[in-house]
DNA sequence: TTGAAAGCGCTAACAT
DNA sequence: ATGTTAGCGCTTTCAA
């Protein structure tokens, strides 16, 4: 694989310009000193050539690639698209470039997909951790020196690297805020970190290394405990991370257990869950009140509209490039954690309780 | 910006193995010859030191940087993310890294982006490009011989670069044919390319450089004149490529002229034609017939569940970055365009009219 | 089999 | 102000 046939190096252009190769590194860089007719000889020549500077060989000098590696589950997932727009705008601006890696979740894949970003010497790393006990090459990235910021989520074991995330808790504990204070007492929650329950009641000191489930489901709980409604594990809806799981849990929860109100965690537990909804006889919001999780699309666009959690996507990734990136250049005090709000819009699929 | 502070190269383990850079260099590539030795010394001096390659280095003389540029309007679309995920897939499979540009089809935010992704030496570019009389920075690309795939969408002055796209006049001649096949004669569409609908009478010869939205409008016509059917202008809805749009427009002919179906052309326009629909006391599909673009997630949370045009996304993008490294490797004689097919998805929104 | 040396395209002292 | 030189980390002749 040869390289590029007519490549034009800062050679060309100095042997062009009748000077040495320095003077038209310097022009070209705008660094250093040249005079008015030696810049004015060398841009010619770079123009006249069609110069384009070879960034690798700048990074190889420099020891900064301008590029920013983005490691995140799937980009063709709703959340991380978004996510990733942001990081991308906000990157660019900061003339970095994005190199972006899926994982899908999987441990292994993550490992290599940071392994390879490394070798391309990526001057840091956004990631979306697998949330596993063991943090694997984020682990290496930290102890190397290597910039990361963690986004949406930290295990116990990277407890001291960087993160932005979504204030999951306060966001959660405002939905059910928004049911209790329309009137409703018995308020169904669709989670998949049920099994956790009571673990989860021990104590919150280090709710930042919780799984983004967990830490919904104990905004959930607070809302309760603060408005002194007992917990009602019968109303703690357990569900695996898929929608059909969702629909199928509040399927069961409905025959055996009456409530008024349903709280869903996240958006594919909110699809599953509303589908059992839309084909059931429940009249919204009359007889039932629903909060879904993410502002999807078609949110607005059944009837009544959905109540949800909004997650600031767009700007989750942006933060979390421009965090990377003070880091990157070691900008003063860098805040070590940032939490974004999420925003409860409340639509007419929650009313107060007939 | 310091080089990273303990950066471990070829020359640390060939003095730990104790061997010449040359000897280290030819083991940790794995290529030329060593005795086992060697090799075992080698591979052990690294593993201790714990030394990664630079793969900058190695680009630099290659002059192959195993990385593709993917330059879409907007990875945060539904479309594009998918699309971006598949030529991920495939990109990383063969090796190669993918460096994200984001152009939000603006024509010098796309130059911009292009010719940063070039300085980075990427070996090869995927573009969607922006859709205009003028190539700009793509033209420049393919005349510098830098491998180009284009995706989706190919204007007049790209028509001698590669194409990986859908068959969007099938896709839509399927939709409309499924509609007639049912009994419906009244078919409306909703379009942004309506202005073009006397040109598009003329030929279809080059109709790979139409845009998309055009290649749906003529599928729309041609089915209507295989099955004898005379084109109204009436029905065909003109929308500007905004959802709003698309809602007012159809709220418009519904008032002035009947008709029993209705087909659009692309997911945006869908969304805001079904917002009408929804909130109007059309019964579906009794009444009213509906075919949409795109099997966006609430096409089947609704009811009933919206017939739509599938368009095989995730592949879309795995074959574009398939084809663009075959012509990068330059393996045997690369097709230079490739049609996927769409799939009409029949749901409960489509019926015989009543 | 191994090592010495040149060089990818560029920057950055250091002289002049 | 300009040129010479060394060198980033690696591969690749070319000798030995």
């Amino acid at each position: 694989m040869a390289r590029r046939a007519h490549t034009v190096t800062i050679v060309d252009v100095a042997r062009e310009a009748g000077v040495s190769k320095s003077s038209a590194a310097r022009v070209l860089a705008g660094r250093g000193s040249a005079s008015p007719a030696t810049q004015q000889r060398v841009q010619d020549a770079a123009e006249r050539l069609g110069y384009r500077p070879n960034a690798l060989a700048k990074a190889m000098i420099s020891g900064t690639s301008n590029t920013l590696a983005i490691v995140i589950p799937d980009v063709a997932s709703p959340f991380f698209s978004a996510v990733v727009r942001g990081a991308s705008d906000a990157a660019h601006a900061a003339g970095f470039e994005v190199l972006l890696g899926n994982t899908d979740n999987d441990r292994d894949i993550q490992a290599r997909a940071i392994d390879v970003l490394r070798e391309k010497q990526v001057d840091g790393f956004i990631v979306a951790p697998v949330f596993e006990d063991d943090p694997g090459s984020v682990r290496a990235l930290v102890d190397d020196d290597i910039p990361v910021v963690l986004l949406d989520r930290r295990m116990p074991a990277l407890a001291d690297v960087p993160l932005v995330s979504v204030d999951h808790i306060a966001a959660s504990r405002a939905a059910v805020e928004h049911l209790i204070e329309l009137g409703h007492h018995d308020i169904a929650i669709v989670t998949e970190a049920a099994g956790s329950l009571d673990e989860l009641r021990g104590g919150t000191d280090d709710a930042h290394t919780l799984r983004p489930s967990h830490q919904r489901l104990l905004g959930y709980l607070d809302a309760l405990q603060a408005h002194g409604i007992p917990v009602d594990p019968a109303l703690v809806l357990s569900s695996a991370y898929d929608a059909d799981s969702a629909r199928a849990a509040v399927a069961e929860a409905l025959q055996s257990r009456r409530f008024t109100a349903l709280y869903c965690t996240d958006s594919v537990l909110t699809l599953g869950a509303y589908t059992h909804i839309v084909d059931s006889d429940l009249s919204l919001p009359g007889a039932f009140s629903f909060v879904g999780f993410d502002d999807q699309e078609w949110t607005t666009l059944v009837r009544p509209a959905v109540t949800v959690v909004d997650q600031p996507r767009y700007r989750l990734g942006a933060a979390t490039a421009n965090m990377l990136i003070a880091r990157i250049r070691r900008i003063g005090e860098v805040p070590s954690d940032m939490l974004l709000d999420a925003q409860l819009i409340t639509r007419a699929s929650t009313s107060r309780p007939v």
